[in-house]
RNA sequence: GCCGUUGUAGCUCAGUGGUAGAGCGCUUCCUUGGUAAGGAAGAGGUCAUGAGUUCAACUCUCAUCAACGGCUCCA
């Protein structure tokens, strides 16, 4: 038997028969692996384990400790959770059903059935039935005539849709039990391994993502090899609820909303207002530092306004009604975006090269109409305040530009340890290219310029081809709430069209007039989708330079009120911000209550500090940090705040 | 907007076809205390809103509004 030569993930180099299977090598390695072994990879193409391998390759076992691993068990799951539906529910058609971050859905067409979370519990029990009883995943190549034979015959049009999209020849069916399903798999050998399963979620989700066509159910489910991992699984889930900014948010009196005053619109209470107000007093001064202009524009702008920037044409239909004046008649809209108001600024006085480039900074509050069902706590409204800024510059200056951008955004994510962020770099489609506007000269120089500021700051990002906006590249952040949803954050985009739009001009130093580059950027992106995250991120124990509160004095009893005052008076007077807790209640109560608010430090003043001047620190979470002077807690803070705000 | 779920005291939640309950919080009083809950009394609710069924609806039905989980869209 020809001999052919496996390199596996350690390295190692060992020799197989041709034709040997991914379960055979990892059989051949232990009892253990084979056991858990769920799929491969082979030569970075995800297979089953029944895969022959027919020539030199190199292998590695997935198991569940692999997110390939996983995503083929749920995926594997997926066709089992539509095979126990198909039992209980005769006649229902699939759409599709793939695995996702956590789990995975399958979209289904219930006819006349009904279907809500009363039919969950039947649905599991008949998918762990199945699961039970080891059914085999058998891979069968098929005829595209064949296969739309088989699903015509079914009368599942569904399928029948997506394998016409099809070439044949590569066309494969996947058979578990009495439920056959397209599939390109792989899937798991059979279902043994799936011991846990829950249906999640159902949600409504149109055909194909199209609004226009029918809408499926939806059913989330997730699955895993042992019970406990299930029910770990969901009580991260609980824990996450914990650090839900809508909750946090309450609780701690930051934000609020009143369907009174209208859905989507966040009001921000004292404390909640305070804090962003640091916050932007923190980026305003980066900006000063970086050259950055403050302006002020209106909350309206006149409809023509937003015809010149080609919003109108966009998004007039779906945004919020016109503003009329009642004797002219002339229409203004609430302002979707602050960019056209900056390039009037631009625009309002003559531009020689020498004056850019022109940074406008704005914390500009705009409102755009966002579909009821959309609305999300503070991280989508319909009237959000962005950190922008738009910087007008000559190509040449571009690429340093956005340097400085992304430095300013690195910044602040290192300041607030949001370590886990993805950033995206978004470029034209490589192949159709009809649908941006301006010079392949500048597009090709601006998607290089990002490229280069990505590797010379060393971030990870990944570019993705066909995302670009029409006017320009761009860079994006997400990053991920307590719940795992991606957010975009901060945003970098470069843009050609409105220079273009608004005619702007600048004098080069040829004595001729050129068109500036434009960048818009937001490093926050918004306010209120930044402080959601920022939130959940440190689960409501912010950063002493942003705290509500940095402190709470416990007097030991009413007798030393006086005293907490006094040391109050003090540290507000070096701009320290506390309160005092002047209940009659007893210490270990006062403690506690100061914990669950999450005071960053909490100082009891008794009958020793009184006669001393100092104060007892305790740091939120318990550390008990002695006894020290008021000028020496003072200092503490201080420095505290310089280190989080050096980094 | 669409699909599904939910709506009872400030918060978290019980509850029943015969016009409401707990814990926490709040108010008052007692207690004046040393590192995560001292004691007692009291106030507080058109049971989301509107219609219908019924002798009787917080409970059943329908509609509306809002919140929650998704879908299309987006900071």
């Amino acid at each position: 038997m020809e001999k052919i030569n496996i390199t596996l993930t350690d390295g190692s180099l060992k020799q197989f028969d041709n034709g040997v299977t991914p379960y055979q090598i990892a059989h051949s390695i232990s009892d253990g692996l084979a056991r858990n072994v769920l799929a491969a990879k082979v030569d970075d193409v995800v297979v089953g384990l029944d895969f022959a391998i027919n020539n030199d390759a190199k292998v590695a076992l997935l198991t569940w400790n692999e997110e390939e691993g996983k995503h083929v068990f749920w995926h594997s799951s997926a066709h089992i959770m539509a095979a126990a539906i198909e039992q209980l529910y005769p006649g229902v058609k699939f759409g599709i059903g793939p695995a996702v971050e956590t789990g995975f859905y399958y979209d289904i067409d219930f006819m006349d059935y009904k279907i809500s979370d009363t039919d969950f519990k039947k649905i599991e029990d008949k998918f762990l039935e199945i699961a039970r009883s080891k059914v085999q995943f058998v891979r069968k190549e098929v005829s595209k005539a064949e296969a739309l034979d088989y699903f015509t015959q079914k009368g599942d049009e569904y399928k029948v849709e997506l394998i016409n999209d099809l070439e044949d020849g590569t066309i494969t069916f996947y058979e578990s039990g009495c439920f056959t399903d397209l599939c390109r798999g792989p899937h798991l050998h059979d279902t043994s391994m799936i011991k846990a399963f829950k249906i999640t979620s159902i949600a409504g989700a149109y055909w194909r993502g199209d609004e226009k066509r029918k809408q499926l159910v939806r059913v989330y489910g997730v699955s895993f090899p042992k019970a406990k991992e299930l029910a770990d699984y969901l009580a991260l889930l609980e824990e996450a609820k914990k650090r839900d900014h809508r909750k946090l948010g309450k609780e701690l009196e930051l934000f609020m909303f009143s369907s009174r005053v209208g859905v989507g619109l966040p009001i921000w209470l004292p404390r909640g207002a305070d804090l962003r107000a640091r916050l932007e007093n923190f980026l305003k001064k980066i900006q000063r530092e970086a050259g950055y202009s403050q302006v002020i524009t209106p909350h309206i702008g006149n409809v023509n306004l937003y015809k010149t920037s080609g919003h109108y044409q966009k998004y007039g239909q779906d945004s919020f009604r016109p503003i009329t004046t009642p004797e002219e008649g002339e229409e203004y809209f609430l302002k979707p975006m602050n960019c056209p108001h900056h390039c009037e600024i631009y625009a309002s006085k003559p531009r020689s090269y020498k004056d850019l480039p022109c940074r406008l900074a704005e914390f500009g509050t705009v409102y755009r109409y966002e579909q009821s069902g959309e609305l999300h706590g503070l991280t989508r409204v319909r009237s959000f305040t962005q950190d922008d800024a738009h910087i007008f510059c000559t190509p040449e200056q571009l690429k340093d530009e956005f340097k400085g951008v992304l430095k300013i955004v690195l910044r602040i994510f290192r300041m607030l340890d949001f370590n886990e962020y993805t950033a995206q770099i978004s470029l034209r489609d490589k192949v159709n290219r009809d649908k941006y506007i301006g010079s392949e000269e500048n597009w090709q120089k601006a998607e290089q310029a990002i490229i280069d500021v990505a590797e010379e700051t060393g971030i990870n990002a990944v570019v993705e081809y066909g995302e670009a906006a029409f006017y320009g590249p761009k860079m994006d952040f997400m990053v991920k709430d307590a719940i795992g949803r991606k957010w975009q954050l901060g945003t970098i985009q470069v843009d050609y069209n409105l220079p273009e739009r608004f005619e702007l001009e600048y004098t080069g130093s040829d004595n001729l007039k050129h068109r500036p580059i434009m960048i818009h950027r937001a490093p926050f992106g918004s306010m209120e989708r930044f402080v959601a995250v920022l939130l959940e991120h440190c689960a409501g124990d912010f950063p002493l330079w942003l705290a509500p509160d940095q402190f709470i004095i416990l007097p030991i009893s009413d007798k030393y009120i006086d005293y907490a005052n006094s040391i109050k008076s003090k540290m507000e007077a070096k701009e320290l911000r506390g309160c005092i807790d002047t209940r009659a209640e007893k210490t270990g109560r006062k403690i506690r209550d100061a914990e669950v608010k999450k005071m960053p430090y909490i100082l009891l003043v008794g009958e020793n500090e009184q006669s001393n001047g100092t104060v007892s620190v305790r740091k939120h979470g318990g550390v008990d940090m002695g006894t020290m002077t008021i000028d020496e807690f003072i200092d503490l803070i201080n420095k505290e705040v310089e280190k989080e705000l050096s980094k």
